[in-house]
RNA sequence: GGGGAGUUAGUUCAGCUGGUUAGAACGUCGGCCUGUCACGCCGAAGGUCAGGGGUUCAAAUCCCCUACUCCUCGCCA
């Protein structure tokens, strides 16, 4: 028996040939005489019908047959024929309208049994709810839900599509190592034991970050891969220790030029998947507004709401314009920020809303969520911070959020980056809350943005030292290179060509034009504090090959798991990788990672010392 | 590393302030059924209440510890 069709093929025009179907059986209607089955491969769901005057054999044979068994059936493919509808009291097309192979059903003649099946521990289908747990541990009948081998064929078809994509412009798919030398900064990194060098560890590559310019400094000008990238960090429900960039390296260009690309990737994809032209080019916003206005570098801007920065007006009205004592302390912090986000009385959240956001808030380390309510008469209510605010200062507040009466001012302040962290995601869970945008999912929105220009240099807070706020080869804009001579030394003020690009509310990707003269590179790493010695030692490698004739290079790396996961508006970044971790990176099927006996550790010379458990 | 939620039948869950035989739905098994399509009807089986310890006359229920899963902050682009 050879297989003609799958399951998802046939329709009307197939009626009277004759067809071949193997695949699962989804579902078993015994009539004690018709028996139905719905039977099931990666492309749909096909009704096989056996009736015992046809094929008593075939029919016998079906009887046995029980959930996720493996058949073949030979048969003819009918039309489904006419049904008396009680509801309208007549006779109706007895199609049925949830399934592509809804008009027609297949008699079968033969009918064989490839495997039998034990009982899967749940049911393989859609509206059947099982735990992520069971389902991990049953990875590989979980991945036969319909709704999975969906979101992994989307995945495939934009993996076609990006090659194709970069292909048809030039580049060249280059391939780079897993296994690299350790390079401090940035995430952790996964280390592999050498057995041959005994003492000395590869580690797993970030990301193929510096194999990609010394591709632009050998000269191939465009590359692009698809590749794995490990970082050693906790989980999140967009984050897996290893996960797949589609990592992009061009020479030659201006970051407009890398923008351009990266869009018309981006269109290709949603064109492949979603049939949509998406408008180009994205909007571009800079870092500093994202930051004062939505409190991070990636706002979703599906949804109005917005912070507004009140800093400067708190200091400004002090302790004798009745600015509450905390809330000035918090201002005049070295790095102390205060923030305001304005509710409008359209969304009304009542006292226990904001009790319970409150809650949220004080989740994340925020010690209360101050608040104002506007009554209609002007009045500052449920406003406990603002009982000694002179009416100067109130009305300053008004002028700067834009709130009118009737509106809910909620209020953090306090060290900078907490500030913004917790703006950033109370901004997000109240869109939620009031429904501006779904839980998960789109909505039918997709907004993309680029986030541009941000500072090259971050002051940690803890230790005062400014450091790298991205990779250290990141290019300074030119004007703001005098800040970085002794005489006018400012990092402060040192902007970079370094971009991010945003959809709804998610990081998808990130680049820069990189830092290609030897010359400038250096100034970087003095104020950043980093010797000589510890850059060559570092990144020596790199640093010479720019001294050969580099050209000026950028590029950019996208997430392929969450674009993956934002184009098939998937609950997790778990429903697009097929065999993923779970939130403390092990797997739940294989029990990765496992122990490994003592001579296996003997040959790599490595020695381990796990916890002792009390 | 911090905070939170959870773990009860194969699966998803209910089980109140502790009380004697731990329930439901789906699934499974058996029987009936020739137009169902998440078929229907009748019947049955199925439980170490995550594991350990404690309180109590009595623990799924209260307390402590451990394990695991998820969410979240830190971390991480």
């Amino acid at each position: 028996m050879k297989r003609t069709h799958s399951c998802g093929a046939l329709r009307a025009s197939h009626i009277k040939s004759e067809v071949v179907l193997f695949g699962w059986v989804q579902n078993r209607r015994d009539h004690g005489g018709l028996i139905f089955i719905d039977l099931r491969d990666r492309e749909g769901l096909t009704q096989i019908v056996f009736d015992p005057g046809l094929s008593k054999d075939a029919h016998a044979l079906a009887e046995s047959f029980r959930s996720e068994w493996v058949v073949g059936i030979r048969g003819e493919v009918r039309s489904r024929g006419m049904q008396w509808s009680k509801k309208e009291n007549k006779e109706v097309p007895a199609t049925n309208p949830n399934l592509a192979t809804g008009e027609v059903e297949i008699y079968v003649s033969y009918a064989e049994i490839f495997n039998k099946a034990e009982t899967p521990p749940f049911e393989i289908s859609d509206h059947v709810q099982t735990s992520e747990e069971k389902r991990l541990e049953y990875r590989y009948l979980d991945l036969r839900r319909p709704n999975l081998q969906k979101s992994l064929i989307t995945r495939s078809k934009m993996n076609a599509a990006t090659r194709s994509f970069f292909h048809e412009n030039g580049f060249l798919e280059l391939e780079t190592p897993f296994m690299g030398r350790y390079t401090p900064g940035g995430a952790r990194n996964f280390l592999v034991p050498s057995r041959l060098n005994p003492g000395k560890f590869y580690a797993l590559a970030e990301s193929p970050q510096l194999y990609k310019q010394l591709f632009m400094v050998a000269g191939f000008e465009r590359y692009f891969q698809i590749v794995k990238c490990f970082r050693d960090e906790d989980l999140r429900v967009d984050r897996q220790p290893e996960f797949t960039q589609i990592d992009v390296e061009m020479s030659f260009v201006t970051q407009e030029d890398i923008f351009t690309i990266i869009e018309g990737l981006l269109k290709r994809l949603w064109k492949e998947v979603h049939n949509l032209d998406l408008p180009t080019p994205f909007r571009r916003m800079d870092f500093d507004e994202s930051m004062a206005k939505y409190g991070n570098d990636k706002p979703d801007l599906r949804f109005d709401l917005h912070h507004t920065v009140l800093t400067d007006l708190v200091k400004k009205f002090g302790a004798e314009g009745g600015v509450d004592a905390r809330m000035l302390e918090a201002a005049n912090l070295k790095s102390g920020l205060v923030k305001a986000m304005v509710i409008p009385a359209a969304h009304a959240l009542s006292r226990k809303d904001v009790d319970e956001l409150e809650a949220y808030v004080t989740g994340m380390g925020a010690k209360g969520l101050a608040r104002a309510r506007l009554a209609e008469n002007g009045d500052w209510t449920q406003a406990p911070l603002f009982k000694t605010a002179s009416p100067a200062l109130k009305q300053a507040i008004l002028d700067a959020t834009g709130a009118k009466s009737g509106d809910l001012i909620l209020f953090q302040f306090g060290k900078e980056s907490t500030v913004n962290t917790i703006m950033a995601n109370l901004r997000v869970h109240i869109a939620k809350k009031l429904k501006l945008i779904p839980e998960f999912g789109a909505g039918g929105q997709w907004n993309f943005l680029w986030v541009v220009n941000p500072p090259l240099f971050e002051f940690d807070e803890e230790t005062g030292i400014w450091h790298a706020a991205h990779h250290a080869f990141t290019r300074p804009m030119d004007e703001c290179l005098p800040y970085l001579e002794a005489a006018t030394f400012d990092p402060a003020k040192v902007y970079c060509y370094r971009y991010d690009v945003v959809l709804n509310g998610f990081e998808i990707g990130g680049g820069s034009i990189r830092l290609h003269d030897p010359l400038v590179q250096a100034k970087v790493f003095k104020a950043m504090g980093i010797s000589d010695e510890d850059a060559r030692s570092k990144f020596g490698f790199l640093l010479d090959a720019l001294k050969f004739g580099a050209p000026p290079h950028g590029g950019l790396a996208l997430g392929m798991d969450r674009l993956a996961f934002l184009i098939t508006e998937s609950e997790s970044l778990r429903d697009v990788i097929p065999f993923p971790k779970t939130q403390r990176g092990t797997d739940l099927m294989t029990l990765a990672p496992g122990d490994v006996d003592e001579k296996q550790l003997r040959d790599l010379y490595v020695k381990s010392t796990p916890p002792v458990k009390a």
